[in-house]
Formats: structure tokens, sequence, C-alpha cells
DNA sequence: AACCAATAATTGGTTAACCAAATGTAGGGT
DNA sequence: ACCCTACATTTGGTTAACCAATTATTGGTT
């Protein structure tokens, strides 16, 4: 076995950590209905206490739930559960907790999907700034690989780009979010072969091409022959 | 002007949180090439000092940076610059921090394409206890309905079934985040008029009917039609 | 009885202090 | 000269204390 493997299966060991715990305690608490949308939850000290835990954790829990949108908490007024959605905490909220970026099939294959889109809005919505900053990123990639240097980051930023174009925040924030992990688990894999590179410059230039020229079915097809490969080959990891 | 108005413009005066500079600092420090991918960040006591300010925002700072894979931390070590993407941290860290989660029509857009793709795959690897779910959350739906209730939840957990089915975590889980503010803009916004539920509650049968008949084209096409009037109505909404 | 003002208690925000583990270092033994 | 051990320092993890603002309460006035 090999040591990185090695590494790999030990940190999957997770330790619950105690803001994890925290809030699946306040997940019992809205599901049992004693907590129930729009009331106030119990102040931190008070949380922190009565789970015999630190302030920090109870915080950090409270800002993880806020930032999911299932909190809302005021200065100086105090932390309320937000109205909207009751089932839905009690449904999955224990999955959104580790928001599990470690599935590396499942994190190409959502890309996958939404870099198709986001190339077919990229084609409609491109101004010809972005097209600029788009070939410019193309170009890099091209010197690198022809250099036989490492391109990965080059190729990223393409996507990046594209991604920008299509002046969907939402969208670009989401693809943003995805791609570290998606680095490191393509470095990890060694899944780029030697020859990827150059086959990868052809179909950058294909999709260039066709947001060039605003076609989008053009462009979510070029999108789609480029992320193939690397999609067929994460589904035969899967398989090992 | 409507006081609830008043309130969401005092609200976009964003006070730019201590977290939100410390994180501006240190892309600036990465970008001018005094911290270098694989470095170590400076001991977090040592930047609160340095920035003046206490090492719970540093803390918080570096916790967001991790949770996007730019950082990383380890125990009694210290903090380290992830090595894979210095370009992209140069590019649109930015834009990462704050998630703008509150421009409505890119979220309904995002929501748009993810779902009907969530669809068809859900139609594909749904399994009977999927489909059974899904079922009861359909019938739960036109129960409320029929009995003249809100049922935005209801509605809600229909679509977190489907994304359920997927069986791919990182679809689920981005879903997920955007359900929250998906449901607070519609509320906030009266999108749904009255008759919207009675002409939704078909349009879900349509969709459990071809996830049911694991017809991936039929589930896409359902659920584009499902979401064409809200997405359509947020269009519109975007020229006033 | 109703209302208003002053004060006391409670809130989240922020900082400082403490802890155990890990690491770097110096010194003695081989 | 090399290596091993013991100790001091530094690390992130964790807790407790302090702060200003808000809210609840209480007492007095009309």
């Amino acid at each position: 076995m090999d040591t990185a493997d090695i590494i790999q299966s030990i940190k999957s060991i997770e330790f619950e950590s105690p803001t994890d715990k925290i809030i699946q305690q306040l997940k019992q608490l809205i599901v049992s209905g004693q907590l129930k949308p729009g009331d106030r939850l119990p102040a931190e000290r008070v949380l922190a206490e009565k789970l015999g835990v630190g302030r920090s954790y109870v915080r950090e829990a409270i800002r993880k739930l806020e930032f999911f949108g299932l909190l809302k908490t005021s200065p100086q007024s105090g932390t309320y559960v937000s109205g909207y959605s009751i089932k839905m905490i009690e449904g999955v909220l224990t999955d959104i907790i580790n928001f599990n970026k470690d599935d590396f099939s499942a994190l190409i294959e959502a890309r996958y999907y939404m870099e198709i889109n986001a190339a077919r809005l990229a084609a409609m919505r491109r101004t010809e700034e972005d097209l600029a900053l788009l070939r410019s990123a193309v170009e890099d990639y091209d010197l690198k690989v022809n250099s036989k240097q490492d391109a990965i980051q080059e190729d990223m930023f393409i996507h990046l780009r594209i991604a920008n174009a299509t002046k969907n925040s939402v969208f670009e924030s989401m693809l943003l979010m995805l791609l570290p992990d998606m680095i490191r688990n393509i470095v990890e894999k060694k899944i780029c072969g030697d020859n990827r590179g150059v086959k990868a410059m052809a179909e950058h230039h294909e999709i260039l091409q066709a947001i060039a020229d605003q076609d989008a079915d053009a462009a979510g097809a070029a999108m789609a022959a480029h992320l193939d490969d690397i999609f067929r080959i994460s589904k035969e990891v899967k398989l090992i």
C-alpha cells in the first residue's frame, strides 16, 4: 500500500468535531419541536454551559448554520431560527455539515453538468472583454504545455474565465468552490496523462471559438467533449 | 416607501467585517509573492498582532479560506497555503468571500440548470425507496394545496428528495445551499400567485411519473416546464 | 391605572489568557 | 563527529473575561 493511500485512509477516520456535535444537538432541539421556526435560541452562554463546551464552538456552529441560511443572528438581540423550513432541517441537515467534497466522481460529475451550462451561458453573454481575457488564458495554457511544463493551474484558470463570462455570480461561486478540490484530486490521483495537455489544447481552442462565435450549442458540445475524458476516467477510478 | 424596503436598503450598506479585511490582507500577501504556495503562514498570534485585531478574527478568516480549499491548517503545526492555485487566488478571491446569494435572478438561473440535470440523474438512479419518499412528499404538497394552505416548504422538500435521489452528494449539497435563499426571495417578492399551487401540483406529478418510469429525458423536460414559470417571472422582476 | 424614565440584567462582539501537543534546540554520552 | 535525550519554545485548540449596545424591569409621576 502506498504511503499516500495510507494517509488517505487515516484521514477518513473523522473525529466528530465539537462544532458538528453542537449542530446535531441544535437539530435535535428543532426537530423535537422545542425550537420552532422564528423562535429565539437560548443565549450563546446558556447553550455553551448546557452543552458543556466553550462558547467559541457554539458560535462556530451558529456561523455555519447561518451560512446555510438556517439561522439568523442579530447583534445584541439573539439568534433566531429562520422560519421557512423545518422539514428541511429535519431531513437533511446532517448531509450539509460535512459537504463531502471528497467524493471525486460526484465532484467531477457536478462539475461536468455545471460547466456545460456555463459554457452555453458564456457564449450567449460574453463581452469583448471577457473574450480577450479568455483568449489570453488559453494562450497562457498553450505556452506552458508547449514548454512541457505543468499547466493545471492555467487549465483551471480558463474554466474560471468562462464561469466569469456567464455573468451569473452564483454559478461562478459554485464552480469556484469546486475547483480547489478538483485540482487536489486530479493531482493526487495523477489523472492527467502526458499527452493529455496537447489534446486539451485543441479542445480549449474549440471552446474558445464557439464562445467567440456566440454559438451556445457549439460551446456546450465542445465543453462536453473536453470534459468527457476526465469524466470517464473518474468513473473508472470509482470502480477500483 | 415601505418599511420593509427601507430596512432592505439599510442592510445593503455592508460594513466590511474584520474577517473580510483580513482575507484581503492575506490575499495581498499571497499575490505579492511574500507567501508562496506550500509556505506556512505566520502564527495566528503574530498575524493578529500585525493586523491589529483579535485572534478570533484571524481564525475565522482562516476557517473561511480553509472551507474554500485555499489554506490547510494542522494542529500544533501551522497553517499552510495549499499549493495548487495561486492564479486563482489572485484573480477572483474577492468574489468568493461574499458569495452574493442576493442576486435573485442568478440564484433562480443556477437552480434552473442544476435541477434539470438533477431530475435527469434522479430518473436514472432512483431506487424504490427514493421513489416512495418522493411520492410521499408530492402527496404532502397536494394535501396542503388542496386545503388552501401555504405549501412552499413542501414544495422545497420535493425538490430536496429529487436531489437526494441523484446519489450525488455534491449536487445535493449545492442545491441545499441555494434553497433557503430561494425560499426567502420567493416569500419576500411574493412570486407565487394563488393559482400557482394547483398548476404546480400537476407539474409535480409529471416529474414524479417520469422519475418513476426512469425516463431521464421526460424528467428533465418536466422539470424545465415546472421551473419555466418562476424563471420567467424572475427575469421580469430583474427589469423593474 | 397608565405612562415614562432610570437602572439593572442580558445580548452578541471582542480580546486576552490558559492548555496540551508538537517542534526545535542545546547538551551530554558514545 | 554523531546521536539521543531532556527541556524550552511555539503551535493551534479552548476557555474565560471584558465591552458596548440593547432590552427588560422597576419605581415614580401624572
